[in-house]
DNA sequence: ATCGTTGAATTGTGATCACAATGCCTGTAG
DNA sequence: CTACAGGCATTGTGATCACAATTCAACGAT
């Protein structure tokens, strides 16, 4: 019956007090951002309603917030997909990242108190943990965490949303290019970062959020590492 | 009937091909760009699918679309409404805007051929006929028009969407202060960065977008301007 | 063997309906 | 006159259904 390649969705428990839509978005959030639904991949309503297990209806009006997130793409002939990578297209979503990140992370510091501090460094330490461990996807995770809270320091910030768009942009690429690796180095300039926040020195604070960001997609930093993780994350969509 | 203050939607044909939900989103999406819903003024589905005169389906969809992109705020009390624009806020979305724009130009100007600078000396000669004119709806929209030319013609560009949640969440307010003014100076930029696309100069051509932004919200510079102009629209949705 | 065509199955779209939760209004007690 | 409680209308949510458009595959012609 499926020709196409099937899908798997890790399920969580849906909480009460959740509407089922923002349960079904989460999920799917998760999934694409996690690498878990190929980009290319044809994805139905019916479908997605089947493996979820909820009415169209949920899926419906998640699948049309995603793709308002540029997480999924809408094309005309009524199909939706995980939009692939193009070398160009990684390269213009890392410098957009470049640009509004280092901004964000100076505007929040002025509202970065003791107890946002304590928080950070705390997120820091295990993020620490985790790379002692060699667990890849709490890296990662950690890794996110530690940017948004610090955006969000800033309780008047407008850009947290236009960074989680990016970031869901780069994300199922990421993760699809991370896993075909048996070891990554994974950069880590928040002990910069955190040091340039105690200083309050806005300046150093970018410069280690820049940092920070360039040298964690070092490892595609060649043309040609890029060609090869892009034309193989795109045929193993087959 | 309707305690609350009628809405006036103005409504455009709807052309075969385009499905409802795409022409609800659009008229929405206007409708909010425009400031013709006032901030703060709650909104129900059935009030706009009858206003609208289609199902409420179709509005469900364009809501959730447009809290996507932060056009409109659905409270947690199933409540959806324009949100209100606070002085820090506002002072937020230019900023970021500053960041993004300048950025996007730049990075827009390789692909900039003579095609794409004749299509934008076009829009300018425009511009400046509607300022004669005095026609600012018209000037507002054409350099909304020249700025999304301008940053498009980056195929691979991906700032778009993100610079367009920005208009959508600046554009209500700046109607509803620029409407009590009888008469506001408006800059234009424009010619300093079609110069600047000539010469093939990136940091002029930043410099330029800078001050055009930086400019075009000048009549709200002092902070007693802004408070009085936050304070007129915040109450007028009363 | 390849390409174009046709028909069946699938898909997105939009309308309608049922229900539980929320808000609003009224009536009553203090 | 004020405050609170009760009942009623309205709302968002999610399910189901009908239909037109599109896809896909089998079939036939060249």
């Amino acid at each position: 019956m499926d020709k196409k390649s099937p899908i798997s969705i890790p399920l969580t428990e849906r909480e009460e007090s959740v509407t089922v839509t923002q349960w079904v978005y989460q999920t799917l959030r998760r999934a694409v951002m996690h690498g878990q639904i190929l980009p290319g991949r044809a994805l139905t309503i019916r479908e997605l309603a089947k493996v979820l297990d909820v009415s169209p209806m949920p899926i419906r009006e998640a699948i049309r917030q995603l793709s308002a997130e540029n997480a999924l793409e809408i094309q005309g002939n009524r199909r939706v997909m995980v939009p692939k990578m193009t070398a160009m297209k990684f390269n213009e979503l890392c410098e957009a990242r470049i640009a509004l990140e280092p901004y964000a992370a100076a505007r929040a510091m002025p509202y970065l108190n003791a107890a946002k501090i304590a928080e950070l460094k705390a997120l820091n330490t295990l993020g620490d943990q985790a790379m002692a461990q060699g667990n890849f996807e709490e890296i990662s995770s950690l890794n996110q965490d530690f940017h948004r809270l610090l955006y969000s320091a800033n309780p008047h910030q407008v850009t947290q949303p236009l960074i989680e768009s990016l970031w869901l942009q780069l994300g199922p690429f990421m993760r699809l290019a991370t896993s075909s690796l048996e070891e990554y180095y994974v950069v880590d300039r928040h002990d910069e970062a955190m040091q340039a926040i105690e200083k309050h020195d806005a300046i150093a604070l970018q410069l280690a959020i820049k940092s920070d960001i360039r040298e964690g997609i070092a490892f595609v930093s060649t043309p040609e590492a890029l060609h090869n993780f892009i034309e193989q994350s795109n045929t193993s969509a087959r």
